[in-house]
DNA sequence: GTTAGCACTCTCAGGAATAGAGTGCTAAAA
DNA sequence: TTTTAGCACTCTATTCCTGAGAGTGCTAAC
């Protein structure tokens, strides 16, 4: 299978037909392309060349006297080749933009905000993974007293993420004694990735090495309860019941185990983050994102930049039958708006 | 009609009913209670009172040949006098237990856990709201320099809940001075409630009166930017594609509609929140939510207690047809958890 | 007051018939 | 050699019908 070297002919009408299939979401017949697209073609020859594309495993037949559906490799090839790129136009710029007016540039509000945006447009469902943090790189910590037992970390990154963190402490810590040691804190470890410090907390000689001869019993306790568990990186979804419109989800079971991974956070991270290519935009088509019950969907997403460089990862999940063309635009303007975003901002 | 004087038989009917259907979804024949409930009638006789409680308001029938189910008047009923307590039995209390068992005592973490728990052990969906941010009291408020032109406020309520806010500064503003700001701050804010803090923030004649002769400009800026927003209540829910599994929902729209509505969090939040007797358990049956889209649900709620005495809420939302005994003793076991969590910790 | 018996109503599942959509193939035309 | 018209064929979807089954309401007897 020679695939880039599908003749013209059968560039336009795979390209025809994939298109004419996400505007009706049916099977496409020799006919309606005949109709919509003047390709000075007859319905027969288009007949003979939807065979030959259907041999090639771009197209198939739900049954005999049905059009054309492309499959997974047909859309793996459009995509990769033959569609054309989408403006966004100048109203859904602004729609974008004006999302993130209002918001006050909280870091959490940006995320969330985005998903909405992106739900919203794409009449799909949005997802932003924040930038894990333990990669973050810690700008500042504050240790705030909550009681006798307990105070309250709040871990100030580079990115602008902020993180609060209940931690319990030994009993005779008095206030003098704890803004020393958060003194301390920042003065060696701010500027360290969390990972890092993470592995400094659980490791006595580690610990020596970085603190010398400022380690004390109360450092060792606190730095090790705050920074003990791993952090997860958080997920914002929206435009779920986006998914209710779509004809293909008209069946309760092909819905029902959709929203089950969704409600499985983690699963949903671990698909937008995992994978090869870290940069730039992808699309996974169908099965090719490798989640169980997600086989009718594709995703498409990109990473954005935040301050201190690390990655983050912004989505659309929609069904495989989704117009990329315009999905890829608006993700990819999108996560150039969250990166500038954060260029200028906290 | 005389709802209190239901006399004895027509109350076992009710109630039996209401038990079949809920255990088989399906509408409940004569023969089917005979079968199943010993009441020494014959299937005659018990159509003969269906018949009257269908006049009274408590059955209907879906066509002639159906067997009956229950009105909403009908639930009504049961619920409110018919039902008998049904005791959590010792592993699901421990079920509850134990999901609180890793949980590090953080606000928010207890919040989402609970809301998983709830939907986890009723199969429904579990919602959590916060106690509303503005009615609580504030215990301690941090400054934290960010930039030249922002600095992060974490506000400790007394709940234990953590509130972070990036607020806006005037550039020429000095470490030594935010110091002193914040110290005022708390001298003067803390033990107020967050509403009323907020609407001295946003009139100058309040600020001078309670800051007296501490009052500066940056007080005021700091002031009037970090309290100037209403604080939304935080909406924790879990369980949603639990709803996928009751057949009364085999429907895409009647599920639609649900999750249209169960993805305004405000809507949620309005629903758990508004409406009387704020305390104790508390069963709305069918449309009498009065949340469109939500007619054919149930909601189970109570509230619970945290330090400083304010009261959030917690709810379990499932079809009408839901086993009340059972969701009521969840609601009110686990209600009481986090009640007794807040008092021990954080 | 209770019950057996029975006619009546309505739903649901299955099957047959029909219309329509769209293909693949063949043979003729370009 | 490529394209096209024509046609037989296949499969779906809809409609209509039928029979079975479930459950009721009513009546008359206990």
């Amino acid at each position: 299978m020679t695939n880039s070297a599908l003749d013209p002919r059968k560039h336009t009408v795979l390209e025809a037909i994939v298109d004419c299939y996400n505007r009706t979401a049916e099977p496409v017949s020799s006919q309606k392309v005949v109709q919509d697209y003047d390709m000075g073609l007859s319905a027969a020859t288009l007949r003979n060349t939807m065979a030959d594309l259907e041999e090639l495993g771009y197209l198939t037949h739900p049954h005999t006297s049905a059009g054309r559906i492309p499959t997974e490799q047909g859309y793996r090839v459009y995509v990769d080749s033959l569609m054309t790129d989408q403006k966004l136009s100048r109203r859904e710029k602004q729609f974008i933009r004006d999302g993130y007016a209002s918001s006050t540039r909280d870091f959490e509000e940006i995320m969330e905000q985005t998903s909405k945006i992106l739900s919203a447009i794409s009449h799909h469902i949005g997802v932003v993974l924040s930038p894990e943090l333990h990669e973050s790189l810690l700008r500042r910590i504050e240790l705030i007293s909550i009681d006798s037992e307990h105070i309250l970390a709040v871990l100030l990154m580079a990115s602008g993420a902020v993180k609060n963190q209940v931690v319990p402490i030994p009993k005779d810590l008095s206030d003098d004694e704890l803004y020393r040691i958060n003194r301390i804190l920042n003065e060696k470890l701010a500027g360290m990735p969390l990972k890092q410090i993470r592995q400094i907390s659980q490791d006595p000689v580690k610990l020596k090495a970085v603190f010398d001869q400022r380690l004390s019993d109360p450092i060792v306790t606190v730095t090790r309860n705050t920074f003990a568990l791993e952090q997860e990186t958080h997920v914002y979804i929206d435009g779920t019941s986006n998914f209710f419109s779509h004809p293909e989800f008209g069946e309760i079971q092909k819905i029902e185990s959709l929203f089950r991974v969704l409600e499985q956070k983690k699963q949903i991270a671990d698909l937008l983050s995992t994978r090869p290519e870290p940069l730039g935009i992808q699309v996974l088509i169908g099965s090719e994102n490798g989640c169980e019950g997600m086989e009718m969907c594709s995703i498409v997403r990109s990473s954005y930049r935040v301050r201190g460089n690390q990655l983050g990862t912004i989505g659309v999940i929609g069904p495989t039958r989704m117009a990329y063309p315009r999905i890829v635009s608006i993700v990819k303007f999108t996560s150039q708006m969250i990166s500038e975003l954060f260029e200028e901002s906290v």
